[in-house]
DNA sequence: GCCACAACTTGACAATTGTCATGTCATCGC
DNA sequence: GCGATGACATGACAATTGTCAAGTTGTGGC
């Protein structure tokens, strides 16, 4: 990928595009680009943080291990969308461990050089706080889909995410393994099997990763259906 | 309550700690107290957020309602905990609703007066990410109990978060109805009825909202052992 | 092109949880 | 003290989900 592109992404992310143009300048002359294959390791729990993180390119995600094993997914991002900020800044282990879950391109902006711009122009903060709330927003969201809702609409759900349409039929791509998919969705890959062929009835045809959903509002009404309304 | 205990108070929570003696004077001297009755609402989801709210006496749970209406609780706070850090400094509407489910006395910081602080000191800044940053931790550990444990584990857990000991046996007080404790680890009051009777042959006793736990380690064994192998 | 492997799908079964109904117990107003 | 109310426990039943075991189907290596 061509280097003015990555920058013309990375200014694009919800961490920079907020900031005036020469501190976004001075940010991205001091970054760290890098290449990460399928499947290795970005940090772990535990380590301490260094940098902030922006993806350029490629699917990320940040799980966490119980000490039972279990590995749970707690968010999956891509291009422009950047993780590790509250972390960064204060010198304290990262509670999640992050992998690529495809090859990506990822973007890293070292913390004290982020605290020492903060230290200049405290709007800096306030855009580190914007992404922050945004990870804080989304897993509020997750945690009320998965004390709320059945499997099969969390599905639903997820599906309607994919697109932006209001209405109308449409067709959309499966951003990554269905196993992922299940891991973030707080279930079995069996499941979501079981899942996807329950929303046959409500026009939702799976082939591989392409789905086709027949009706964008039957499907949200679905979704937000009380489940004992069934 | 005495003026000077609730100050006392509010310069020990999380968001103010860290802060210099002048900052936090200057904050004290514009924040605003109230008092609010069980069940009192504090702010609503989609209300647009004007301050930072500190609790200083009692409970408050932090919760979404879901399109279908289930209501889902995404926290508790107690004395020392703030919210609303996020979200007040941004002009964003508030993701959750917030509720007395206590007598309740707390302190609202409005927002206008945080960030003009903040612009002199960035140092707020940081502050202010600490405690979001506190909750998005807690945040991402409760997804990651709601996806890796069953419904036992998770109140095992709870358990466990309520005593300091490390061995040995102790009792603990029930810090809330037994509804909210259900809410707030995603199962129905039934459940967790049931979770707690499965606790018995690990040595826990539950009487009204007092339990005996008579070996701290076994119930952390327990919360931490595969699910499989039980 | 063939084999091995991983990603699925599906079915059968067990465990867990929600739902509904019923019963007990403490608290509160009167 | 008495009845009403709400919190909680428990049993029966249904629905959902995890687990285990097959079987299918791409994909990549050779």
């Amino acid at each position: 990928m061509a280097h003015e592109t990555q920058k013309a992404i990375a200014r694009q992310s919800l961490l920079l595009k907020s900031l005036p143009e020469h501190q976004i300048d001075k940010l991205l002359s001091h970054a760290i680009w890098r290449r990460y294959d399928r499947g290795e390791t970005i940090f772990l729990q535990e380590e301490e943080a260094k940098a902030v993180h922006v993806v350029l390119a490629g699917w990320v995600k940040l799980f966490r291990m119980a000490p039972t094993g279990a590995e749970a997914v707690v968010s999956v991002f891509t291009r422009g969308e950047s993780f590790g900020e509250a972390v960064a800044l204060r010198n304290v282990p990262y509670p999640v461990s992050a992998e690529a879950v495809s090859a990506c391109e990822i973007m890293h902006f070292p913390s004290p050089l982020l605290l020492s711009l903060m230290r200049e122009d405290p709007e800096i903060g306030v855009s580190i706080l914007a992404s922050t709330f945004t990870h804080l927003h989304s897993l509020v969201a997750q945690l009320e889909q998965l004390k709320a809702q059945t499997g099969a609409q969390r599905v639903a759900e997820f599906l309607l995410n994919l697109s932006d349409k209001v209405s109308g039929g449409c067709e959309v791509e499966l951003p990554y393994d269905k196993m992922l998919i299940a891991g973030r969705l707080g279930m079995k890959p069996e499941s979501l099997s079981r899942a996807f062929s329950r929303l046959k009835p409500v026009g939702v045809k799976i082939n591989r990763n392409h789905a086709e959903i027949a009706d964008i509002q039957r499907l949200r009404d679905y979704a937000e259906s009380d489940s004992s309304e069934k």
